[in-house]
DNA sequence: CTGTTAGCGCGTTCAA
DNA sequence: TTGAACGCGCTAACAG
């Protein structure tokens, strides 16, 4: 472990000489720098991050904070966060935090011990007031989930407008007796989708009835959504389609329906959300649903943080990405009954 | 940002004292420790882990390296690494590296510049003598795979055995047509598992054809599985089952077979491995497959690495975890052929 | 273009 | 039981 003071013994100049060849490209006469380089290479020196991060008073690293990352739709935004955050020269720190807000503070205060300089929140419920109290003190970015009451820069789709495509496109299909499963987590996208569902319904006319909306487990579940499904496919009238807020509940339904007899989308349209590969094209029926660009929205955070952690850059407080509707193989019209 | 000398003049002690305090538990009076925790409380003192570190000359960071994020195999693993670090105050610090060896070697300077205290590496090929650079001088750790011929300590199941266990199973089942789907990465896994199948077969005295045995992509993707199945099912005589070494091979190849007209397992056996959940029972049939602890493997690992970073404890150079063979759908007798 | 010097914030001798 | 003082390795003035 050679240290800097090392090779400018080596080379016959002093530490500054050194640094400077290292950090600024200030002007050091070529043949000195040759001889720098050479020591460095003689030596294989290789700086001390420990000591150029105090002295910068920065540790180059940026937190992500997600529930899990065994989770597609999470490990998919931590791929395009960690592209770019290497790219730009930092490390991402990943800390799970399950759904334990605790745990979230403690990780958030790393930020004060300067561990970190700058974090990337997945997952906010609503209602996160809280976190004002760091989002004023550092660079903070959150992704995908977000309160649109507190404000601290993020970056999402628009979940209203895509809960309200899936609904035209039934309703196009000839669809009336539309359920949907949300889910009981306390998420802004989660309050959209729904919103969207039932303004559109109301737009269309169509009556909502308190038996076709219901809502699984908060992460999602692939159990609750084959449990919920199997409740709404046995109210009467049965619905004729179902829309999930996630794909993992649309792979629920389906299985559930199949359980039940019925046929994908011969009987019953399902309708998933996210589009992770993963589940949505890896059994047939492939599931109709609203694509989310994940990789791209990690991306996006990523280089939002680096605007937000460079003073100098302005950073909206809201970036909202496309989303697009994927036709695939489990909708379709409705059976003129029989 | 209130520094230790703050907290000591609040105080009115000198900063050893604070330090004493925070760190070890050497004798303080009882009522300046009081004193100080006011001050600490009051000024809402946090440590400056930069300064911390440089003294301590350690980062409390173990670097991860893996491929990806986004295959489930390698987030349950990485799962188990997180949960563990933060449980032993260390951070963990991801790096995916693609198949590209020269971004392992890049990360792994991080040891060099004191980024990091160790590495836990995944998907080392064979052949990865280079290594010992590193693990000569740094606590390294392999998990999943490694080089037999290089000493490195690491964590695995017993992939031969598997295999074997897999072949006796089949065997028991009646099948003797028994084709496998390996990959061309190079991978002690793949090689072992390979060695398993031919060796099952000569001990059962079943001629090995060459035409069974068949390679797919390097990382085991969906679409090459199913290519490959393809090309197993379309060899007269056709093989009765098919042991694929990845689970998401195993789906290609339930896939492949129904876009054939045959049925999984009535006409044909398929087995997975892994156990990634995200695939095996999802859908119908679920895959009867080699369950792996990936879990464990990834907190083991951790265990280990953190051993070889406190220099006292002994660390083995090698640890064998259970594998278990789960019996689902995808696996049935040979039909009495007609 | 280069060297000298002063810290960054903390942990740890050595004295008191 | 406590304080003074040094230094971890590096960067950034400020001189020269």
């Amino acid at each position: 472990m050679a240290t800097m003071a090392d090779v400018a013994r080596e080379a016959g100049v002093s530490v500054a000489t050194v640094s400077r060849l290292l950090n600024n490209q200030e002007i050091v006469s070529p043949d000195t720098a040759t001889r720098v380089y050479a020591a460095i290479e003689k030596l294989s020196y290789e700086p001390n991050l420990l000591a150029r991060n105090l002295r910068r008073n920065e540790s180059r690293v940026i937190l992500i904070l997600a529930p899990n990352v065994t989770n597609p739709y999470y490990s998919h935004i931590l791929s395009g966060i960690g592209d770019v955050s290497t790219q730009i020269g930092y490390s991402a720190l990943i800390f799970t935090t399950g759904d334990d807000q605790a745990r979230v503070r403690e990780a958030l205060d790393f930020l004060k011990k300067h561990r970190a300089d700058g974090a990337i929140l997945m997952a906010s419920n609503v209602g996160c007031d809280w976190l004002l109290g760091y989002s004023t003190q550092f660079p903070i970015v959150q992704c995908s989930e977000y309160d649109p009451e507190v404000e601290i820069s993020h970056i999402s789709i628009d979940n209203y407008q895509a809960a309200v495509d899936v609904m035209e496109y039934l309703h196009g299909l000839g669809h009336e007796r539309i359920a949907i499963i949300s889910s009981e987590n306390e998420y802004i996208s989660t309050r959209l989708r729904l919103k969207g569902y039932k303004d559109s319904l109301l737009k269309h006319g169509v009556p909502m009835r308190d038996e076709y909306v219901i809502y699984a487990s908060r992460d999602y579940s692939f159990a609750s959504g084959k449990a919920k499904a199997k409740e709404l496919l046995s109210v009467n009238p049965r619905p004729t389609a179902i829309f999930c807020i996630s794909d993992t509940l649309a792979l629920g339904a389906i299985t559930a329906a199949k359980e039940m007899g019925l046929s994908v989308p011969g009987d019953l349209t399902v309708i998933g959300f996210d589009d992770v590969v993963e589940f949505t094209t890896m059994f047939h029926p492939y599931i109709t649903t609203v694509s989310q660009p994940c990789y791209e929205l990690g991306k996006q955070a990523a280089r939002l943080l680096y605007a937000k952690m460079s003073r100098n850059i302005e950073a909206p407080l809201q970036t909202i990405l496309e989303h697009k509707m994927v036709i695939r193989e489990s909708s379709a019209g409705v059976k003129t009954s029989g």
